[in-house]
RNA sequence: GCCCAGAUAGCUCAGUUGGUAGAGCAGAGGACUGAAAAUCCUCGUGUCGGCAGUUCGAUUCUGCCUCUGGGCA
């Protein structure tokens, strides 16, 4: 039988750290971060990334794993995973998966086809034409190389990606889509933290981003635009909260505004992270954030992994 | 106290030469295969500030009132 691993998928601001922090202190688990903003070194405050103490004390895998400029992706992702996951299962403990990032998790759990790596020196010439073309002479491009995807696929970055996979092999995506993907080899236990009130979350969030400028997001934000190396456009600086103090920093727009649209472009990225869990049909949605919640995971991952998959991998 | 300008969607505002109205933002739903905290798609009934008058019909014209800016005293 496959070892054992369990999800805690969780929009942002939903508490879901927390509360994988204390399973971790019952629990033989130990956690692997599944978030595409935490692998970055020096974003901390904006991330709400767990605190060097913390981290000290409850080790996280993948955070602080790149640079600013390094680009990261949901296949290196999956790859990275699958390695502490197996040094995990070695040390006899169940690798807890926490973390808001859909695409990562859908990558870890159903793999990824065999598709080639961005390649910088070709998006940058695809991005050119982008600006001199126009996306429309790209979609009917792609059109003759692949009618499957551009029926699909309407925007910049994703009709890009296609031409990119044609370029780079000579098969459209979309076969190379349909080959069989690799599964992961492990009894999944998949648990939901989420508050079952949007007023809440919205709530939550208000509150989280007024906590981070409190703690100096500003200042975390004014060193590295300091830093000739960085500039907004890398995807790591596209994360919500750093693309909007950097505007408000280079003098775009009032401070409220920044705090405004910092909280809406937060409560977008909620609802992203939700719509993603509403396709998660066999997992364990937990009551509100409190005692009764820490009990519940604590039972089901009980149940789970005293070796009767037949008890916990059924719906409610 | 007087004069002027406003009052329309949760917010900022456009508009209707009189036939009950629409943008941006916010919000909601959805998509998602090496950038995913990214990138996109879809969704707009609201006493048109209140009361009265003119009119077949008023959010639109008129009068009064209330409130908010600005100016003059």
């Amino acid at each position: 039988m496959n070892p054992p691993a369990v999800f805690l998928i969780g929009p942002t601001a939903s508490g879901k750290t927390a509360l994988a922090v204390q399973l971790y202190h019952r629990l033989p688990v130990e956690l692997i971060s599944v978030d595409s903003a935490l692998v970055y070194r020096d974003m901390d405050i904006g991330t709400a990334k767990p605190t060097p103490t913390e981290l000290a004390q409850v080790p996280h895998h993948l955070i602080d794993i790149r640079a600013i400029p390094e680009t990261y992706s949901a296949a290196q992702f999956r790859q990275d995973a699958l390695s502490c996951m197996a040094e995990i299962t070695q040390r006899r403990r169940i690798p807890l998966l926490v973390g808001g990032t859909g695409l990562y998790f859908r990558a870890l759990r159903h793999g990824l086809s065999p598709l080639p790596a961005a390649d910088p020196m070709l998006r940058a010439r695809l991005q050119h034409r982008l600006q001199t073309q126009g996306l429309g002479a790209l979609q009917a491009e792609l059109e003759r190389v692949d009618p499957a995807t551009a029926g699909r696929v309407q925007d910049r970055q994703r009709v890009l990606r296609a031409l990119e996979v044609w370029y780079k092999t000579g098969t459209p995506l979309s076969v190379l889509q349909m080959q069989q993907t690799q599964r992961l080899p492990y009894r999944l236990l998949t648990l939901i933290c989420a508050p079952a009130e949007r007023d809440l979350l919205h709530q939550r969030i208000h509150t989280r981003f007024a906590h981070m400028l409190a703690l100096g997001l500003e200042k975390e934000v004014a060193g590295l635009m300091a830093r000739p190396e960085l500039d907004p456009e890398l995807p790591a600086l596209r994360a919500v909260g750093y693309r909007q103090m950097w505007a408000y920093l280079s003098g775009d727009g009032k401070r409220s505004d920044m705090i405004a649209r910092s909280e809406a472009a937060t409560r977008q990225l909620a609802k992203r992270q939700l719509t993603w869990l509403r396709t998660e049909t066999t997992a364990h949605w937990l009551p509100e954030a409190g005692n009764r919640q820490l009990d519940c995971a604590l039972t089901l991952i009980h149940r789970f992994s005293d070796n009767n998959p037949a008890a916990t991998t059924d719906h409610l």
